[in-house]
This record gives C-alpha cells, structure tokens and sequence, in this order.
DNA sequence: CTGACGATTCACT
DNA sequence: GTGAATCGTCAGC
C-alpha cells in the first residue's frame, strides 16, 4: 500500500456511519485516511487495521449490557462521532461510533500508515525516524495523530477530524479477518472475526499472520 | 470515599 | 516472555 494520496480527499457522509452493520462498516474502513488539524496542524494517516465493537450484545464492548456511565454515553450518539477513551491510564484510544441514537456500535482503529504530517507524528510521539511503531497499535495512532480523550464526543465531519475516502480501493484478498485483540475477557464473544486488517502491512500490531 | 482494573506499550530478561 | 507505568472510571460500601 503506497502512502500516496489518489485523488482528493472525500470527506465519508454521515450516512456512511448510520448504517447498522458495523463489522461491515469496520472492513469498509480499511483504505480511508483519518484527517486531523489540530492549532492549524494536519495529519493523515491511512486505517490499515479496525475493529468492530457490536453494541449491547457484544460482551466485549464497553457499552455491553447497554451499559450507559458518563464514559460510554458517546457511544450512544448517533453514528459519526468519535469515542475517545483512556486505556490503562496512559493510551487515548480512538473510536468512531456508528449506527443510530441509543445503539453503542463503535469501531476501534488500530493502526494506520502515516502520510501527511510525519515530522508532526514524530514530535508528538518522541520519536527519531519513520518506522512501523510510529502508528502501529491504538495508542500510538491518538498519539501520532493528536488524538487526545478531550475529543470524545466531537463530529467526524467537521474540520479538525474527519474521515476521508481518496479513492484508493484495498484489494478484498488483502483484507484479512481476525479475533480481536486484547479481549480475553469477552468469552466466547473474543473469538468472533471482528477484528480486520491489510495483509502485509507493516503497520498492523500484532504478530504477523500465519499462511 | 475506596480500591481494582483496563479495547496498551515499552523496556528488560 | 514478564512486569511496570499511570489515572480515569466504575462498582460497592
């Protein structure tokens, strides 16, 4: 996958986001480029890893049980607008919520590959020079992309953050769907394929797939 | 008010 | 592979 950008960016609708299916959602968004300008400073990165977080139903979910607290109560927005949260008391983990009011779907990005604004990424992450753990797993893409939990809640269709589509389709055979990480606590919920990403690359956390 | 813990990351063995 | 970092959230008292 070239970090190059097709055509212009297309900002995704919102009713990209309202639709119900969220694990279908989850793989669309595989290709599309998270933009944000934060203090007048942009930067992109495409979504090469997501995962799908299924509403009430889906004991992996922190909006399992249609558990509602002040936290999760963003996941009940209607559909794009971004849950940002706080992990183990240091990672910001960006969401975007889908589907309509009163259902909690969300889903996690998990890595992307960075295009415009590296030298920013870099500032903001402490590192020397590009490489795959400038935005490899979901604490390193808030970090890289500014992304900070004061975001949760905010519109994925205004100007500082946003979705876009520039075109560039992510072959259906590169697509891969896996069990979701970290979700130990799921039970059998953990072992569903709502996890996806883009074989081969570099970007993506984990340990590299098995043929 | 208190305590346990997490949709993680990184340094270290 | 193991363990520490670090703090907002949430359930329970």
């Amino acid at each position: 996958m070239k970090a190059t950008i097709v055509s212009p960016f297309n900002k995704l609708p919102l009713s990209f986001y309202r639709r119900s299916n969220v694990v279908k959602i989850a793989k669309e968004l595989l290709g599309k480029i998270i933009v944000t300008t934060f203090d007048g400073i942009t930067t992109t990165g495409r979504i090469v890893e997501t995962e799908a977080y299924n509403g009430a139903g889906d004991k992996a979910s922190h909006a399992y049980g249609n558990r509602r607290t002040n936290r999760t109560e963003v996941m009940f927005s209607e559909g794009g607008v971004a849950y940002v949260y706080l992990c183990y008391g240091i990672h910001h983990l960006f969401n975007v919520v889908t589907n309509v009011k009163d259902t909690p779907h969300a889903v996690l990005v998990r890595a992307v590959e960075p295009m415009i604004g590296i030298e920013q990424m870099l500032l903001r992450t402490g590192k020397r020079k590009l490489d795959s753990t400038l935005t490899k797993g979901p604490g390193n893409v808030s970090k890289a992309l500014g992304i900070h939990t004061r975001h949760t809640g905010r519109s994925l269709t205004g100007d500082e953050m946003f979705i876009a589509d520039d075109g560039y389709i992510v072959k259906p055979a590169a697509v891969a769907a896996t069990m979701r990480i970290g979700v130990d606590y799921a039970a059998e919920d953990a072992l569903l394929p709502y996890r996806f990403i883009v074989r081969d690359n570099p970007f993506v956390s984990g340990r590299k797939l098995k043929l």
